[in-house]
DNA sequence: CGCAAGTTTGAATGGCCTCAATTTATGTGG
DNA sequence: CCACATAAATTGAGGCCATTCAAACTTGCG
């Protein structure tokens, strides 16, 4: 590999967090066409609705998948980090159930949903990457509904916040001195908080060294006492043997 | 099909929901070979932390999915009725995140991964039918999260009891005179609230004839009225046309 | 008939929300 | 580099939805 490394070697990394790949397969991944889109703060990148004929793959940045209730309230379901795939359930389903957002200047990589298929059929075990890292995220959607549901808003916070920082560790990067890419609304929008009491709980949190705060953004590099507060169970995330 | 029907027509009828199956793929389907399987009211289907082996297909009675805090507080995460697929997502994490329980005297069929398997690949519409109907399940538990997160007691039951009938009658159940398979705490525990605030919403339901009581048992005859109070929007069921 | 499970009701408390206003970043153009 | 506009964060006060605690009632069943 003395070539510039593909942009796609993201994907191929994160799918290797929980699925075994030959480096023929990875080879085969990586060669895809694939096209650079950058979509800036805020710029919707998939809408609900879509009839979708690509996957992205989040390279550089952070998104967020999002659905509405009838009365205009917003749930945030899924908060994605590079690397990670963000639609690739539209490979089975053609239209989009929710929509993306990106949450700060992102750059993807977009791939045409035949291409994929193609390949996945050519290459079973990346077929079978794919569908098992689409699983871990229906568990990591479950376990967002068990927070909602049972957490109170200090341990709520606590657990998203150690979610995302501990998914960032596992693609590599400073956790420490990477801070969390949400607003205070869209934290309140993803616990089913208002971010009146978002804020409260924040300075609960700081004061309990459980965050602090960087620039107006918070950093968590001590994971320990977040997890203490969550009552966080990594199970749920998959990560300790790959197929599995 | 002049034959006892086989139970496995069950599953094949559910996937054919969201995917278009050939009779040929129908026939090998339910020419799996598969374990009747019984579980009495409330007992264990599979464990959390479970390395599972076979796949299960609800035939007769309810069962739910659920998963608990480190404080011992449980969230329900989905009730699967006949006909539903309860742990395909096995096929490809090896390790259960969630347990299994029966809501009733259940009967299912067990069929093992390796068989199903080694159908999917010989049968490729019958892989990508199962695994579509995984990622609509994941549609729908990001719509329980929505609808913990969101909205509030009334709406969030009545949308629970909703998605329950309308999910009843999409399987030919008749959905007027099928009671809702749900005691006051699992409602609770599917909704995050608790049992006594589940009582007294239900009430004011009734009051509002979005519901009835028949022997201690809910049952919805008027979808209409329940629908409104949720605010659903069913798209996120995926039952208008096969494949999406 | 008596236990067990589930339902129902009351009273009081509290966690989180609502409404409203102020302060602090962030970014833009002159 | 400052003035201004905009987005985000912060703080206060009051109120309500849902909770907690406790007890009584109903129903199904061995």
């Amino acid at each position: 590999m003395a070539e510039e490394p593909n942009q796609l070697t993201a994907l191929a990394n994160r799918l290797r967090l929980h699925s075994v790949l030959s480096n023929a397969d990875v080879d085969a991944l990586v060669r895809l066409p694939w096209a650079l889109i950058a979509r800036s703060h805020n710029s919707q990148i998939v809408r609900e609705g879509d009839a979708t004929k690509h996957c992205m793959v989040l390279l550089k940045g952070f998104a967020h998948r999002f659905r509405m209730t009838i009365n205009g309230d917003r749930q945030i379901m899924a908060v994605y980090v590079p690397g990670d795939p963000v639609d690739f359930d539209h490979l089975y389903l053609p239209t989009a159930d929710d929509s993306l957002q990106a949450l700060r200047d992102c750059v993807l990589a977009s791939v045409s949903q035949d291409a994929l298929r193609e390949l996945m059929i050519k290459r079973p075990m990346i077929g079978e990457a794919i569908v098992r890292a689409l699983m871990v995220d229906a568990s990591i959607f479950r376990e967002w509904t068990l927070n909602v549901g049972q957490r109170d808003a200090r341990a709520r916070i606590a657990h998203l916040l150690c979610e995302i920082t501990i998914r960032l560790e596992a693609q590599r990067f400073d956790f420490a001195n990477t801070p969390i890419p949400l607003t205070q609304d869209q934290i309140a929008d993803a616990t089913g908080l208002t971010p009146v009491h978002v804020n409260r709980t924040l300075k609960a949190l700081k004061g309990d060294g459980a965050i602090e705060r960087r620039g107006g953004l918070i950093v968590a590099p001590n994971l320990d006492v977040l997890r203490e507060i969550a009552g966080f169970d990594p199970r749920y995330l998959h990560l300790g043997s790959s197929n599995a």
